[in-house]
DNA sequence: GACCAGGGTAACT
DNA sequence: AGTTACCATGGT
């Protein structure tokens, strides 16, 4: 990868295992907007991002070497090589060939512990483009307007802060439904220090898992998304209606608990368990597998 | 109108 | 310990 400024731009050059439509459309985040083909928008970090592919060319709209080295060389995983982790994925399992050939592209993005936190809570029983539309009202209801784009109000999703005082009538006005009250709860963990995220990156997975599902509304799949997305735990494995479809289809024989797959997944795949299952979880919904 | 969506909780056996 | 109704909301 060759990194350059391009007057008001930063243009990444020969960019490997990376497609942006691939990336942000996985399902792993929700606060973007799609502009056109592999032209996208985001939010991540209090920092509003414009990028374009073309092939193996990535531009960064109006971004400073300081922005992309502080902020989306991280967000994007760009030091990480997933050359090598596909590789020992199918060294591992060659059934996951089909499935990482399929969506080759595909990063697991650094993203925001509380953000992800939220999110995902969010997304329990619920599907990924109201996931996103309540994503959107809930940031432009309490989260900071960034001005990065003249005319236009973009906003951030919501800071701890922000979130304190917000209840759950509020939050239903948003029609997030029976989540309002775990939406509060974790607020209100997080605010009183219940659950910090220093604290939860320095325990092991299991402990950090456990620790996350004391809050109301944080369930196995919830928790195992947060530590997956959020906290930078790629031994983690998400196994929600798909991946149980998915995985029931791929390894087994009719109906089987979530936490048979999970731990099935973990042994299999260990610390690169993660990676396959995002692989695996928008090959397969795309597909259809499973139904 | 039933069924489904990146589930979890509480109240049952 | 293992199952089951119920939880809001919007789309098919």
């Amino acid at each position: 990868m060759n990194i350059y400024c391009d007057g008001k731009n930063i243009v990444a050059e020969d960019v490997c295992d990376f497609d942006i439509a691939e990336i942000l459309e996985c399902g792993q985040c929700f606060n973007f907007n799609c502009l056109g083909d592999h032209d996208y928008e985001l939010v991540a970090y209090k920092s509003y991002l414009h990028v374009r592919q073309e092939g193996q060319r990535v531009i960064f709209y109006d971004t400073s070497l300081d922005a992309f080295t502080s902020v989306w060389k991280a967000y994007f995983d760009l030091d990480t090589d997933y050359g090598m982790i596909k590789k020992s994925l199918i060294e591992a399992d060659d059934r996951l060939a089909e499935a990482i050939e399929a969506k080759k592209g595909i990063r697991i993005i650094k993203q925001d512990f509380f953000e992800t936190l939220i999110s995902f809570i969010i997304s329990q029983n619920n599907n990924i483009p109201r996931i996103k539309k309540i994503i959107q009202t809930l940031s432009c209801r309490y989260g900071a307007c960034t001005l990065s784009v003249p005319g236009r109000e973009i906003y951030a999703f919501p800071e701890l802060e922000a979130m304190k005082a917000v209840t759950e009538e509020e939050l239903r006005a948003l029609k997030v439904g029976f989540r309002a009250p775990y939406i509060v709860d974790a607020v209100s963990k997080v605010a009183g220090g219940t659950i910090d995220e220093t604290c939860l990156r320095n325990m092991s997975t299991a402990e950090a898992r456990s620790c996350l599902m004391s809050i109301k509304g944080v369930g196995e799949k919830v928790a195992n998304c947060v530590l997956l997305f959020g906290l930078g735990r790629m031994d983690a494995f998400p196994v929600d209606v798909w991946m149980k479809r998915i995985m029931e289809h791929m390894y087994f024989e009719g109906d089987t608990k979530k936490e048979t797959i999970e731990s099935f997944a973990c042994e299999k795949f260990g610390s690169l368990a993660g990676y396959a299952q995002q692989y695996l979880f928008f090959y397969g919904k795309e597909k259809g597998i499973g139904r």
